[in-house]
DNA sequence: TCGAGGGTTCTATTATATTAGAAATATGGA
DNA sequence: TCCATATTTCTAATATAATAGAACCCTCGA
C-alpha cells in the first residue's frame, strides 16, 4: 500500500461521520448494508451520507455491492489489515519493543 | 480512548508530513529524536515541522521529552494500540471473521 | 550578561473539506 | 409506460487546514 493511499484512507477515516459508517460497516460483516440503511442508521442525510460512502470508496475502505436498486456498502477487511501493518511495522528498530509496543508484538506474535 | 481523541488522531496522521514523522519516531524507538533532527531527515523547515509535531503532540500520538535545550520528541505507542485496537475490535460479529478479517484474527490471537 | 543555537508562535495567504438542498439517475413493480 | 423508491450528483455557502516568513523565547557556554 503507498503512501498516498495511506493518506486517504487515514483521511477518510478522520471524520466523525465515517469512522462512524466504517466502524458500522466493520462490525456488520462482509454482507455490508445498504447505503439508506446507513444512513437511518448513522443519522445522516442520504446525500451526505452518499457524499461520504463516496470518499471511504474511494479511499479501498469501502467496497459498493450493487443489488438491484438497493446498493449494500461493506467494509474492505484488507485495506484495514495493510493500514494497521504499516502503522506498526518495525517499531524500536526491533530493539526494545518488549517494553515500549508491547501490545503490538503481541499481536504481531501469530 | 474516546472517538474525539481517535479522530484526532486519525486526523493528525493523514497528512504527508505527520504520518512521516511519526512512522520516523515509531521506527526510532522510545527515545525518540530532537525536533531539529526530525526537521532535517524529513526535509522539513523548522517552523513547519514545529508546527506537525504540535498537532502529533495534541493528537497523544508522539510527546516531548524536553532535555537542556533540545526537545526530543518520541511516539506515544500506547496511543497507536489503542487506535488500532479500536479500528479492528468486533469486527464482523464474531461470525465470519475467519474468512474476512483473516489478519486481524491472527494478530489477536496473542 | 551576552550571543548563538534550538524551537516555537504569530500572521496572512492560499487551498481544501463539509454541509444542505435541489435536481438528476436508475431500478422494479403496478 | 408511469410512479415510487433508492441513491447519487451538482451547486454554493461556510468552515477548516497548510504553508512560508518574520518575530519571539529559552538554554547553554564564553
Amino acid at each position: 500500500m503507498e503512501t498516498k493511499a495511506l493518506i486517504g484512507a487515514l483521511s477518510a477515516l478522520a471524520h466523525e461521520s465515517r469512522l462512524g459508517i466504517f466502524r458500522l460497516l466493520v462490525e456488520q460483516g462482509p454482507e455490508g448494508l445498504p447505503a439508506g440503511e446507513i444512513a437511518a442508521r448513522r443519522r445522516l442525510a442520504n446525500a451526505n451520507a452518499s457524499f461520504h460512502l463516496k470518499e471511504l470508496a474511494q479511499a479501498g475502505l469501502v467496497k459498493p455491492i450493487p443489488a438491484g436498486r438497493f446498493i449494500y456498502y461493506a467494509a474492505n477487511y484488507k485495506t484495514m489489515n495493510d493500514l494497521v501493518d504499516y502503522l506498526t511495522k518495525n517499531c524500536c528498530q526491533g530493539g526494545v519493543c518488549d517494553i515500549a509496543c508491547a501490545p503490538v508484538i503481541k499481536r504481531k506474535r501469530k
